[in-house]
DNA sequence: CAACTCTTCTACGATTCGTAGAAGTACAAC
DNA sequence: GTTGTACTTCTACGAATCGTAGAAGAGTTG
């Protein structure tokens, strides 16, 4: 339902690495460290955002329900509302249940799975 | 990657259902059928849309490459790329991928299924 | 070539997202 | 309590996407 874009993308995901809240400031920060971080390129570091453009995408991201803060605090403290697995799985199903026939999905999907990832299957559905 | 509008998922769901090629006439007068049909409410039937609409939504599904089209033919023929189970499996690996912890996705993923898919999923798995 | 059909080009309004300034609000220190 | 300062909310704008479709171009048929 609510895909996210590349700013709110990059904000969850730094919510859901460091598991506490974090406030808007902390977060803008660990923005610009993480700029261009991923891969070894690093060149660009910071692209300081204004704190603004990060509440900004921190109200989206409450409204679109991915994200609760703490109004009790004077700077509010925002964090996500499910990890990153259960958001993640929960998509899933999303995905799952747009199709009208699911089990034919899932074959498709278990047919084109890696080798360790049928083993974690397995043992989480028991055997038998 | 690509997230449908709603006139584009419809578009698709007809392209899935009848398996065949279509041209953007008879798709037009499907989509002025199908309207508001889904429920049972089935109250203002037809919203004729423009063929240039339908076109236009076409070319569009084309270039994310979920369509292809037979230029042979004087009226094209438009047919899905992939049946709608591939294609909802593929995004379903799409979404998996997405996370770092794959596997923890995956136990929440099973945590949360029906009965009968978790059945379906141990048969596909062949159990050892 | 004329008439007709089909496609492509262009376009516009609505919505979403990145981005941020301006204005409002609360709290600390005096 | 008044003043600063830090934080939040309001408002806004440009780019991209999507629904929508007219205008113009191109191929087909007689």
């Amino acid at each position: 339902m609510a895909s996210l874009g590349e700013l709110e993308r990059a904000v969850m995901d730094l919510l859901w690495a460091g598991h506490e809240a974090a406030t808007a400031n902390t977060l803008r920060d660990k923005l610009a460290q993480s700029t261009g971080a991923q891969g070894g390129v690093a060149g660009h570091e910071g692209k300081e955002l204004a704190v603004t453009t990060v509440l900004t995408v921190l109200s989206r991201l409450e409204k679109k329900g991915l994200v609760e803060r703490e109004r009790g605090t004077r700077p509010h403290r925002y964090q996500a509302v499910s990890s990153r697995e259960d958001h993640t799985a929960e998509l899933m199903h999303e995905v799952l249940g747009s199709a009208p026939d699911r089990e034919a999905v899932l074959a498709r999907f278990i047919g084109s799975v890696t080798a360790s990832e049928a083993e974690t299957l397995r043992k989480l559905l028991g055997h038998v």
